[in-house]
DNA sequence: GCGACAG
DNA sequence: ATCTTGTCGC
């Protein structure tokens, strides 16, 4: 049963949203957080997680959101969670958070409560992170949300603060000559919003990436390069084999009922799943709206006090903005 | 009509 | 994101 595609939210939603990214936008933290990032060999690291939505076909509602936890350095699948969801919200460039992040959020929790020595130190997103509209793409998003060291990974250049994927960006790509080779992307502030990287020796395409949450960029490129078996990141594509795959055996087998669904090679068992899997699509999970995910999150940090009183104009703002009174945009500005 | 457009 | 076969290269 094929749902139809939700239009284009009114502007009156995408201000709501703009809002929701400028508040949690001031939680980024764009440098490194934790000792491993700065070990040369990430001594210390073992856990690294990617996440992933697929989407059905014919269905722009339907899809497979999916968290997976590796070993590191070994890069060995310890961990898969794929859930059907429903999504609410449409694509917009520039809000891709607000489609995907509510339930990527479920399933951190759900590791949290379930398997908390399974939760990854840091976080692969397919997406952007500070390289975005507002400086605030859904790796960083996340990244804020589950206070995880989160890295944003693109397959294709953002074209916004005056990047360009011209001729010019594309000389410099072919100049890439190794695997770990990068180029920095300078937006027209002169600010460095992420970085070009070829991600293994005979890559054509680049990644993309920027910093998302709890993480300097240079330790972000290092250990992309460094989770690289081919051209993505082995969290973020054995995340996206395995929702693909996942969808692939709830929603394609059913005219083949005597065909057993069969796991394609390239994913692997993994150690652990969530407990209560289901072979059946899970009932839709029920998100907090994007105003209340933020309030939670503000209550969440205010009880830290070095940060609750920088924070709180923007509970405040918060609160208010969900019981919609929101507050001018220039008090945003102010403080 | 033309170019942009993370996933 | 997804629609799609074969094909070229190691």
């Amino acid at each position: 049963m094929a749902r139809k595609a939700a239009g284009r939210p009114p502007e009156e939603t995408l201000s709501l949203w703009k809002r929701e990214q400028a508040l949690l936008k001031t939680l980024v933290v764009d440098r490194d957080t934790e000792a491993w990032q700065r070990d040369p060999a990430f001594s210390g690291l073992q856990r690294v997680g990617g996440v992933d939505v697929s989407f059905v076909k014919g269905d722009s509602v339907s899809a497979c959101a999916s968290l997976v936890v590796l070993s590191y350095p070994e890069l060995e699948v310890m961990y898969e969670d794929c859930r059907m969801v429903s999504l609410t919200a449409p694509y917009v460039s520039g809000f891709l958070a607000f489609r995907e992040v509510p339930f990527l959020v479920d399933a951190v929790q759900q590791l949290r409560e379930k398997e908390p020595r399974l939760m990854p130190q840091v976080l692969f997103v397919d997406g952007n992170g500070v390289l975005h509209h507002r400086g605030f793409g859904v790796a960083c998003h996340l990244g804020v949300v589950t206070d995880l060291p989160c890295i944003g990974v693109a397959k294709k250049l953002l074209q916004v603060d005056g990047l360009e994927n011209n001729a010019l960006h594309k000389e410099k790509i072919r100049l890439l000559k190794a695997g770990g080779d990068s180029f920095p992307l300078m937006g027209g502030s002169g600010t460095v919003l992420g970085m070009a990287l070829k991600s293994h020796d005979h890559s054509t395409k680049p990644l993309y990436v920027s910093v998302g949450h709890k993480m300097s960029l240079e330790a972000a490129v290092r250990l992309t390069h460094g989770c690289c078996k081919f051209r993505i990141p082995e969290p973020v594509r054995q995340a996206d084999i395995r929702s693909r795959d996942y969808i692939r055996r709830t929603l394609g087998v059913q005219g083949a009922p005597a065909l057993r669904p069969e796991r394609s090679k390239k994913a692997q068992r993994p150690k652990a799943c969530p407990q209560g899997a289901s072979e059946e699509p899970a009932a839709s999970s029920h998100p907090l709206p994007p105003g209340l995910l933020a309030a939670r999150v503000f209550q969440r940090r205010q009880r830290d006090p070095a940060t609750r009183k920088r924070l709180s104009w923007a509970w405040r703002a918060s609160v208010l903005g969900c019981a919609g009174f929101l507050a001018p945009a220039a008090a945003l500005t102010h403080h």
